[in-house]
RNA sequence: GCCGGGGUGGCGAAAUGGUAGACGCAGGGGACUUAAAAUCCCCCGGGGGCAACCCCAUCUGGGUUCGAAUCCCAGCCCCGGCACCA
């Protein structure tokens, strides 16, 4: 039970410990209730908006943890706290409408200044679609009013349908296509076997073959009904729709590579232009039209595989000869006049589904009464806290370890007074994090979640940093919530983090370093033998910040005997030299001093630290005597890097302040960066045949003078002309000769 | 399959149109030392040459350019994400 402060403490000595300077007086730990009241509050903010619902879909349900999972918790079918392959299960959850944001979530990507794969990953994980939504009349199903709600269900995945999918007294079957200009080529149709459809469609002689399948399907683990390569599998229901482009009848199938959660839960199969239907179609020996033809076909030309790539149609009507990209608008137009077709934006993105049937966590502030139905909180009795139990482990029941607490859910409703049940599932941790940012700057305050001064005053984060797995989970979790908040007139911005920089994972021997999967690099030993600075400025050279880098135990020698000749070229300080700096050392230390500024906001770490070594170099060059007014400025250079070194040599330099403390950072003057003679590299056709040392802005015309004088050059202009001449000024002189 | 990021010495890497390999690791040689450590100096992509120098070299092949690691086209390989998404 103790678990958690006994790792929050370890945490906070390691940081510590490292030197990282965080401000500890502004600490949430999200596991106390002075922090989950607020998530609390948060869930009620979004409830009372209409963002937060319970509702009936297919969830994630991972039989390891026992609880149900967000789309964005499942790695490739897996758990992602376990690895377990997760299972479909159809169980009441609350989910938050992050879909009902998903066209502003992709837009606002464009303009941000993130680092592009975590745009990318959130880009594709969105998953924008554009195309239509067809509706397919079903023959010989009444279309009874609890079919029609079955039909019309909810899908979060765009806009809810608007019109009944029932027509004229026929049922509508609903798909959702990017292609509706092949629906002249829809020769049967395909419903997941979950669709709510099914057992309607199913004619008796079929019954026991589509239950089995079903059956089948529902058994199988995410992993492997999600393998591409497997052979597709399916069965007839016996049931028929009618095309409505064509009139024909078409026979109705189910099939586990047509899935619940994408779309309508159902297509219409087009074989001649979609390489999946073509292969079920091959394997079930049905019809393959064509009704696309690309240059040089026609409409017999028979298809040897799929064609996806553009054209015009064919056997498609009054459409024939249309290009594709016209027959997509016109073909839709045409359906819809007829109620049978809408344009539709589909998304890939689901809404999150934030209950957990686990014991830790925030409980849902939910109170579920008879006649009052969920009713929130009233906010002057959060937070809602756990209560301690004996056992807190979750069972194979779906049903939260909180149900097993009966003093604990029996209450009464707040509205009428009667007796109610409370919630029993507890948030995702994930809703925890998705707004600890807004509360950092306010923790002093118990009557507010975040006061909306400081907040101005301190957020949106102007720079944040972290790992790119985070990419669909807290990343975009916290910018649904900053949106959903400024909607509700919390926030007056909508995206919480202006920068966002993905650092590299550490690599060392083969395996990588992540919070989740270990650490292949174990600070403590390291910090004790070379302590934190070294640590933190190897970890920094070892390779670009947002690349990570290759962690070999050998390489940190190079930063140790860096600090090292750093402090002895510093610390007898009275053995230091008191006059002016050397020219050229001070021409080297404003260089260093520019590039170093220049590159930390950039994030080039390692090659501000090379820039720190070479100037150190130049400093002890022939183990010359350095001068104070050139190592002094060298130290609030590497405090970022190394603050306790820098910290002491301040201090032994005789400062009475931190270093930390005043405004110490050098400037530099972009006079004394400038070199008086350069070498300039002479070239011939292109190749480098000598260099020479000029003074700087020499002209074109000495500096070719100059050239002629070196015999390496010179040999290769002996009876030749020049016919031209390329001059950087300062760099090179190419003599391109003929 | 699609989308990102990459591919440069023995190794980690610099250089984003202008002297490829800064800085560092590992390795070699030297100075100082009775010795070692520390420190300092030198060498360190490949080949040729007594040398001056020359040739080759940034995944591969083409191209643009006076000049390409860098820009363009085609391909290969590695890493990461997504993936039967209709």
């Amino acid at each position: 039970m103790d678990l958690i402060p006994r790792n929050v403490a370890n945490f906070t000595r390691q940081l510590r410990r490292i030197g990282g300077m965080f401000d500890w007086d502004h600490t949430v730990d999200t596991t106390q209730p002075e922090y989950y009241r607020w998530t609390q509050w948060l869930f009620l903010q979004l409830f009372r908006n209409g963002l937060a619902e319970r509702k009936e879909a297919p969830v994630n349900w991972c039989p390891s943890c026992m609880t149900v999972l967000a789309n964005e918790q499942v790695m490739a079918g897996l758990c992602e706290r376990c690895d377990t392959p997760v299972e479909q299960r159809r169980i009441a959850q609350w989910f938050f409408r992050i879909s009902d944001y998903a066209e502003r979530l992709l837009d606002n990507l464009r303009e941000m200044d993130w680092s592009e794969t975590t745009k990318k990953a959130q880009e594709n994980w969105i998953g924008r679609s554009e195309g239509a939504l067809l509706r397919f009349p079903v023959l010989g199903v009444e279309p009874t009013p609890e079919l029609v709600e079955s039909a019309t269900e909810e899908s979060d995945a765009g806009e809810g349908s608007t019109v009944a999918p029932s027509i004229d007294d026929e049922l509508l079957l609903e798909v959702f296509t990017t292609r509706p200009d092949t629906v002249f080529g829809a020769s049967y149709m395909v419903l997941a076997p979950e669709h709510p459809l099914v057992d309607a469609l199913t004619i008796p002689e079929q019954r026991d073959e589509v239950e089995a399948y079903r059956e089948r399907v529902r058994k199988m683990d995410m992993v492997a009904r999600k393998k591409v390569e497997k052979e597709k599998t399916g069965v007839f229901t016996g049931g028929y729709c009618r095309n409505p482009a064509t009139g024909q009848e078409i026979p109705v199938w189910i099939a586990d590579y047509v899935l619940m959660e994408y779309g309508t839960g159902a297509i219409m199969a087009v074989p001649g232009h979609d390489e999946r239907d073509f292969e079920f179609a091959s394997r079930f020996d049905l019809p393959i039209p064509r009704v696309v033809a690309a240059p040089g076909e026609d409409p017999d030309t028979p298809l040897e595989e799929a064609y996806v790539g553009p054209g015009h149609l064919v056997n498609s009507g009054e459409f024939d000869g249309l290009e594709v990209d016209e027959a997509i608008g016109q073909i839709t137009e045409w359906l819809s006049e007829q109620g049978l077709a809408e344009a539709r934006v589909n998304y890939r993105l689901h809404d999150w589904c934030i209950s957990r049937q686990r014991y830790w966590g925030p409980p849902i502030p939910i109170v579920h009464c008879d006649a009052c139905g969920a009713v929130p909180v009233p906010d002057d009795q959060l937070p809602v806290t756990l209560p301690r139990v004996e056992d807190f482990r979750p069972d194979e029941s779906g049903v939260s370890p909180l149900a097993r607490v009966r003093e604990w859910y029996e209450t009464e409703c707040p509205e009428c007074g009667e007796p109610a049940r409370r919630e029993t599932d507890v948030s995702d941790t994930f809703l925890d994090s998705a707004w600890y940012f807004l509360r950092y700057p306010s923790t002093d305050l118990d009557g507010v979640a975040f006061d909306p001064a400081i907040t101005r005053t301190w957020l949106p984060v102007d720079c944040y940093i972290g790992g790119n797995e985070h990419a669909v989970l807290h990343l975009l979790y916290a910018r649904f919530i900053t949106m959903a908040l400024h909607d509700l007139e919390w926030l007056d911005f909508e995206e919480p983090f202006s920068r966002f920089r993905a650092h590299g994972l550490i690599v060392r021997e083969g395996s990588k370093m992540s919070k989740s999967k270990g650490n292949v690099v174990v600070p403590d030993p390291i910090i004790e033998e070379y302590g934190a600075d070294t640590f933190r400025l190897y970890l920094m050279f070892l390779g670009p910040f947002e690349e990570g880098g290759d962690y070999r135990d050998a390489g940190i020698q190079g930063p140790f005997g860096f600090l090292k000749r750093l402090w002895e070229t510093v610390v007898p300080v009275d053995a230091l030299g008191d006059g002016p700096p050397d020219p050229e050392v001070e021409r080297k230390l404003h260089q260093t001093i520019e590039q170093v500024t220049r590159q930390v906001p950039e994030l080039g770490y390692n090659t501000s630290i090379a820039a720190m070594m070479e100037y150190l170099n130049a400093v002890r060059s022939g183990g010359r005597q350095a001068t104070r007014s050139e190592v002094e400025p060298l130290v609030p250079l590497i405090a970022p890097f190394c603050p306790h070194l820098a910290e002491e040599l301040w201090s032994r330099l005789g400062h009475d302040e931190s270093i930390f403390q005043g405004a110490n950072w050098p400037a530099w003057d972009p006079e004394k960066t400038v070199e008086d003679t350069v070498t300039l590299a002479v070239q011939v056709n292109g190749k480098v045949r000598a260099t020479v040392e000029i003074p700087a802005d020499t002209s074109e015309a000495e500096a070719l003078e100059r050239a002629r004088q070196e015999p390496n050059v010179n040999r290769y202009l002996d009876g030749a002309e020049i016919r031209r001449v390329i001059y950087v000024p300062d760099r090179l002189l190419n003599l391109v000769v003929g």
